[in-house]
This record gives C-alpha cells, structure tokens and sequence, in this order.
RNA sequence: CGCGGGGUGGAGCAGUCAGGUAGCUCGUCGGGCUCAUAACCCGGAGGUCGUAGGUUCAAAUCCUACCCCCGCAACCA
C-alpha cells in the first residue's frame, strides 16, 4: 500500500497554477502504482480553512468564516476533479469529520513537547494580526499603514528544537529522503543552524477561527498542529487506538513549505510516537514570462481558462513533462501549446491514428494481446521512485518514435497491396506495443488513454484524431 | 565570507554524481514518402558547453578563482 499526499493549499483565494503541479504530480505517482503495479493506494488532498486571513476577509465580506470556506474550499476539491485527479480523501480541515479530533490527539500526544511561554511579535492594533518583517511596506501595516507595535502574550510552544539532531538522523539514515538531493542538502544547512521552537497557538481573543487548544479553552491552535494533521486525519488517526499508524510514503510540496515539512512535521510525528513520512517530493513555482505571478503585474494565469482551452490530458502533460523535479519553471503558452503539437498530437495521436487507419484496411477483427516489457517497467519503476516523471515520460515518448520509425521499415501499407497477412501480423504487433505505450502514458493522459483502449477494445474504431494539432503560438 | 539553483548551436532543455566521438524538442534549409493530424522519414547549416587557470593521454563533466541571472533567509503555507 502507499500513502501519498499533496499539501492543502490555503482557500482564501482560487487555485493557481503553481497548485496543479501539487496535484499532478501526486496523481501520475499514484496512478503509477495503481494502475501499473496494481497497488492499493491512498491519495490525500485538502484545503486548509482556518487562520486569521480567512477570518478577516469573512468579516469584510460580512459572512461567517465558515460561509466563506464554504464558498471557496469546494472550488479546490472541483479543480482537482477536472485535472482527474484521483484523490481519495479530501480533507477541508473545518469540514472534514475526526480532524479536529486528531488534531487535539496529535496535540495531547505530544506531551510535554508543548509548553506555554511567551510569544513577542509585531502587533497591528487594526488588523488584530501579529506580521513578520517581511511583510510589512516600509515598516507598516500593509493595510492600516501604521507600524505595528512589539507585542507579547502567553502562547504555547512547541519544543521543535530537541528534534534537530534525530532529525538529522533520519536525513543520514534516510529514513526521510527529500528529492531532489539538492532541497534535502537546502534542508540539512538549515538543520545545521539549529532549529527553534516555534509557537502553535493563538489567544482566542486574536484567533478565533480555528481548533481550541484541549485544555485551554482560551487558545486556538496556530496553523501547524491544525494544518499538518490533515495528513493524518486522511488515515483516521482519530480513530486508532492501540493499532500503529502506517507511514506516509510521499509528500508531494512546494520548496516554499519545505522547512514545515522536512523539520517541523517529521518532529510532531516523532513527538506523538508517529512513524515518519518516507520520501518527501519538493518542487519549485511557476513563473510565468520570466516574472512572479502577480495581480498588479497582470500576469495570473488561472489554470481553469487553461483546462477549458486545452483539456485536463493537456494541461497534466504540459506540466509534467517540462518541470524539472525542483527546478522553477517559467511558463508560456506558446510552449504548452508546442509541446502539445510535438508529442501529443504529432508523435503519440498520430500514430494511433496511422495504425488505426491501415488496421482497418484488412477488416475489423483485430483483438489485443496485451505483451509486457519488463526491462522498460523496471526503468520507469526507478524513474518514479526517484521522483523523475519528466524523464519518465520523455522515456515512454522514445517508444512511440521507435515503434513510428518500425513502421517506416515494415510498410504495413505497401503489404497490404502485396501480402495483406503479412500487414496484419505487422500491424497487429505494431497496435498491441502502442497499446502497452498507451498503459504507460495513462498515467499522465488518463482520458485519452482511454480513448485509445476503446479505438483497439472491440474490433477497430476509427473517430477523430486525439489531439488535433493547434495553431502555434509566436514568443 | 548566510543557504541554494542556473549560465550548453536562434529559443527551451538533457548530459555533470560514476571524465573518452556534444544530444533532444522547436525553428531554419534541402530531399523523400504519400498509410497517418500541413503528419511522417532522410539529410544539411548552426555550439571554442559563463570567464580564467589547474589535474589528466583525454574535461561540458574533476579542482581553484572570478563574473552574470534567479529563488530562500525561520513563527512566513
């Protein structure tokens, strides 16, 4: 069984691009083993719906926090749908049933690794926020434009830093490996400097919207032992009692959460007992025409006008194929759209169609034998276990090139003027490998995957072409 | 001396860990095929692999120094 998670994004605003790469990724995985290796797996996605942000803008709206989750964390939970992303669990962390349950076990469990002291932050009078440096313009409020004041309160800590050094353990041992190397390399400096604790809740006067503290019905839980528990929540730990939990196998992140995952989780974890996760996914963001994305700049580019225009096979391909695992990417339509014509509709669609097309020149009798190629499964076997899903698929794409170039030396249309059984028997062994290269590449173009098994299920179906070329787009 | 990533033909990238004819996609030029989605196939032009040194019979790949671009820098999703 394998247990893989993409991370909840927060749902004070829409999906964006940077979160298909989150689920797509998480989803070719698991569709690898569950289709490939005949695994049981257990996809988790979520959304995060507490915080001081989600308060905030309710109150500007005028509506309860929970109204406004409920405006905004169903729009996740469909754009997964539509990127046909199989999740099996979908954990709205206000909604989802047992998590605030687990949460609080999570905390309870962690003893006395939480402890009370004082927090000292900046404090906006107006928002009723603490803000970081970072966020501040010029020193102030980026709403109320007045400086923040230094501000104390009694909050619960978590005692993060102990963890360091088993922390550092596990990343030697790798009983936690981070791909790529490099991001566990950025994550073991950071383990170098020595972790600090780090505070987890919120006086309820401040922080409402979110999950009490057990015992202390003054406090609420501070993002990270709501947020991360998700995780867990996914596989019932409300419910386990004397039974282990099983491990997670992959996180599927972004390198901005890194930190959270490598250091502060795997230590919550190991606070309350929990085994560790195994093998953490960090990829990077999404810029697009070599700038952030950014309203004021007007470069956002909504994925759901990308679904519509171009599909959920093409949008998952695009992405897949060209991000390098943990490199930041710079996105432009007009190389979706080449990457689009060159494999998809060129390459893969086409040769579906060739074949298709001079198969039903003999007759509609054709019946699939599926074969299998156990020197090429086991190289993708590594492929995904390394994390590598763009050299996977540039892998799989070198089979249809190979399989295209047989058919320039067989000429299955020249037999099937001179010696038609010939053309068949060629055609017939041509069709069942393409069939096998349309397994592999399911993975990462469901839908049309299955368009190609029902072309070749019963007799010949020829339709339209997959993927009609489009037009190419300048820049 | 904070941490990390990148600098390879016109564009985008692989190759660097395990040194040995510089590869892929797009574009471009010429030819072919005509079964297929103006598809596909063959061939050509185009690169002193950021710079300068070093190790080696041999360096994009190893070592040293430097230059340029981009992220992150802890209570921040």
């Amino acid at each position: 069984m394998k247990i893989i998670h993409t991370a909840i994004p927060y749902v004070n605003d829409k999906p964006h691009l940077g979160h298909v790469m989150d689920y797509v990724i998480a989803d070719m995985i698991s569709r690898y083993y569950r289709e490939i290796k005949h695994e049981q797996v257990i996809l988790t996605a979520g959304t995060d719906d507490h915080g001081q942000k989600i308060q905030r803008k309710a109150e500007q709206l005028g509506v309860t926090p929970d109204q406004l989750v409920d405006q905004f964390s169903p729009v996740f939970e469909d754009f997964c749908n539509k990127l046909n992303i199989q999740f099996d669990k979908f954990v709205a962390t206000s909604k989802y049933p047992g998590h605030k349950e687990a949460a609080q076990k999570l905390w309870l469990a962690a003893g006395d690794d939480i402890y009370k002291a004082q927090y000292q932050g900046l404090y906006c009078v107006g928002c009723e926020d603490f803000y970081t440096e970072k966020e501040l313009i010029d020193g102030k409020c980026p709403e109320h434009l007045v400086p923040p004041e230094p501000y104390s309160q009694d909050n619960y800590f978590f005692a993060l830093s102990k963890y360091t050094e088993r922390l550092k353990q596990a990343y030697k041992d790798q009983e936690i490996e981070i791909v790529p190397q490099f991001r566990e390399n950025e994550l073991l400096s950071l383990l170098d400097q020595g972790l600090r604790d780090i505070s987890i809740s919120r006086d309820k006067s401040q922080l409402s919207w979110g999950i009490e503290v057990p015992g202390d019905p003054d406090q609420v839980m501070y993002v990270w032992f709501d947020a991360l528990t998700n995780y867990i929540t996914a596989i019932d730990y409300h419910q386990s009692n004397n039974q282990p939990l099983p491990a997670s196998d992959i996180n599927v992140i972004g390198k901005g959460i890194l930190r959270f995952h490598g250091a502060l989780w795997p230590a919550m974890l190991l606070s309350a007992g929990l085994k560790l996760p195994k093998q953490i996914i960090c990829h990077g963001y999404i810029y697009v025409e070599g700038q952030k994305m950014s309203k004021s700049v007007g470069n956002v580019v909504n994925p759901l006008d990308l679904l519509d225009k171009y599909g959920s096979d093409a949008t998952r391909y695009f992405v897949l194929s060209q991000i390098r695992l943990g490199q930041d990417y710079d996105y432009r339509e007009s190389k979706l759209v080449a990457v689009y014509n060159a494999d998809l509709a060129n390459k893969f669609g086409n040769l579906v169609q060739r074949l298709a097309s001079l198969r039903s020149r003999i007759d509609n009798k054709f019946s699939a034998s599926l074969s299998v190629d156990s020197e090429l499964e086991s190289e993708l076997d590594v492929l995904i276990s390394e994390g590598r899903l763009a050299v996977y698929i540039e892998r799989v794409i070198l089979e249809v090139v190979k399989l295209n170039l047989g058919l320039e030396e067989d000429k299955p249309w020249v037999l099937l003027k001179q010696d038609p059984d010939q053309a068949r028997l060629v055609l017939d062994r041509a069709i069942n490998r393409i069939l096998l290269i349309n397994k592999y590449l399911g993975v990462v173009i469901p839908e049309a995957s299955q368009k190609v098994q029902a072309i070749f299920a019963d007799g010949i179906r020829l339709g339209d072409p997959l993927f009609p070329r489009i037009e190419p787009i300048d820049g």
